[in-house]
RNA sequence: UGAGUAGGUCGGGGGAUCGCGGCUUGGCGGGGUAACCCGUGCAAGGCGAGGAAAGUCCGGACUCCACAGGGUACGGUGCCGGGUAAUUCCCGGGCGAGGUGACUCGCGGAUAGGGCCACAGAAACAGACCGCGUCGCCACUCCCUUCCCUGCACAGCAGGGCUAUGGUCAGGACGACGUAAGGGUGAAAAGGUGGUGUAAGAGACCACCGGCGUGCCGGGUAACCGGUGCGGCCAGGUAACCCCCACCGGGAGCAAGGCCAAGCAGAGGGGAAAGCUAUACGCUGGGGCGCGGCCCGUGCCCUCUUCCUCGAUGUCUGCGAAUGAUGUCGUCACAGUGUGACGUCAUCGGACUCAGAGGGGGAAGCAACCUUCGGGUAGGCUGCUGGAGAGAGCGGGUGACUGCUCUCCUAGAUAGAUGAUCACCGGGCCACUGGGUGAAUGACCCCGGUCAGGAACCCGCAGUGGUCAACAGAAUCCGGCUUACAGACCGACUCAGGCC
RNA sequence: GCCCCCAUCGUCUAGUCUGGUCUAGGACACAGGCCUUUCAAGCCUGGUACAUGGGUUCAAAUCCCGUUGGGGGCA
């Protein structure tokens, strides 16, 4: 599922916890339900239109491939950088798989995990 | 072959697997008698970014608001004609400038008026610094003359002097006038050349050239062009300064606008028709009576929230004197189980008087609504994609463009859909290999060819490998313009060189 | 998406409307020097800008057009 509405944004944004990398910020809160909720931004200081919609695809591929190994009940925000342009997808795969671990939503799972890393 | 000019087309192709957003159909779930409607972690089918989607610079469609008409203001456009829904766009023509040329670039008015033109320069729009002249004045320089001194043997001559006389050819200073040829300054300086002319000069005059204005004739729808006559040198730039002339323009924008849900807080101003209209006080007004001869003034009383008007010696309620009716009781008289009179009490009626209340219509007031400020919401649906639409054919037009016929349907997201992975084909560039054309050179026939040979260069035909592939993402729609852009292709034209 | 506004030294600004005297002024900051035992303060000196590309004009920070960057408003 993703986010939709600007408060939603909002309310990961001020309540819940960031994690950084070079490609990407990502923030996460509990949102109490039994879904994961995706929300993907990038901002005007990433580009112009058309590397504003690479990033966010290229953060949606890779969020798609790990959706069903992230740990539910949680809203996650995924915030473009503009070294993202410079990367393919399995790069940001891998960014992202190590991110989502560091951040505990990873669910331990031997095939997922080989498959992720696999792919 | 080389160098260019203007224009047009394209913006990699078809696949596999996993995904994304609409639409249609079908499942599933819900509602409904039904038609059908709503939803969806579902399935299938088909669709899914551009030539600029960009910048938002013009012009329209569409929506809301405003709106008699005209003028002004403000903004825009600007050679002429045409095209178009419209334009600052496009096409054709005119003039000027640049280029050998294909071709490109520019375009109202500066004698309608105002402003500005720094510095420099005499002067920046009409002027005189130097200069060139004429005249006057001075007598400074020089010259001449007179005078004085010295010498020569003195008639005179020579030299010198002059704060001493006169003259005025020349120079100079000053003043007045003429002049604009020349000089210098500046971005820009008052038509050019030659002559006549003059004190000096000057379009002052003349010839030719150039420019301007204007009349006529001819061509053209027009801009304009050609011819011819006249005037006369008219005399800077700037209108992307104000301005003048002609034409055009109401304002805002799909976050317009409409519907629903949720939510908050009202205040000021205006306010048509219909409807509704309470209380108190004061002022004003109205009515009645009295006094003074009248106008009028004054005093008292009554009346309505306030004002106007209609109607009213009216209507309703209450108190109640006189008085009437009935009844009880008493007294008297007549008279005789009664009648009458008077008195008292009770009930009923009650003119007039007194006290209180009141009708119909209109206006003010309330109020729907509008507007200004303020407050709240950022959720859903709609607008929302079939259109000045695209392609082909046949016509019209020099062209922009346009008429008719046929065919086709081609995105509608809303934290915003096109992505990921895999090879294949095609394209550009580079390297290597092969192939083609083929010089030097050699041989043969013979005054030019044939055969061998294989360098450098060129072509890029074939193969292999590597590498590169731009600018950029719809957001209401359309027509233009501008800007960005790897590369590929198409035909047209010009110039130069070579060959036939 | 639609509609507006702005851009001048390192920073904040004047000048732009009405072109010239702008080699662009001021304040703070920076560098050097003087003063002081030293620092601060004060004084003196210096360097440093018209976002960018064209056009109009004799002349452009100023007027006109394009581009770039930044800011704001609109249910």
């Amino acid at each position: 599922m993703r986010l939709r509405r600007p408060e939603d944004f909002r309310r990961v944004r001020t309540g819940g916890r960031s994690w950084a990398h070079p490609l990407f910020i990502l923030w996460r809160l509990p949102n109490g339900g039994a879904v994961t909720r995706i929300g993907i931004a990038a901002s005007r200081r990433v580009g112009n239109a058309v590397e504003r919609n690479r990033a966010r695809r290229l953060l949606r591929e890779a969020m798609r491939h790990l959706y069903h190994q992230v740990t539910v009940g949680w809203d996650i925000v995924l915030v473009a950088r503009s070294t993202l342009l410079k990367t393919d997808e399995r790069e940001v795969e891998v960014a992202l798989s190590t991110v989502l671990e560091r951040a505990g939503l990873l669910t331990v799972n031997d095939a997922s995990s080989c498959q992720a890393s696999g792919v």
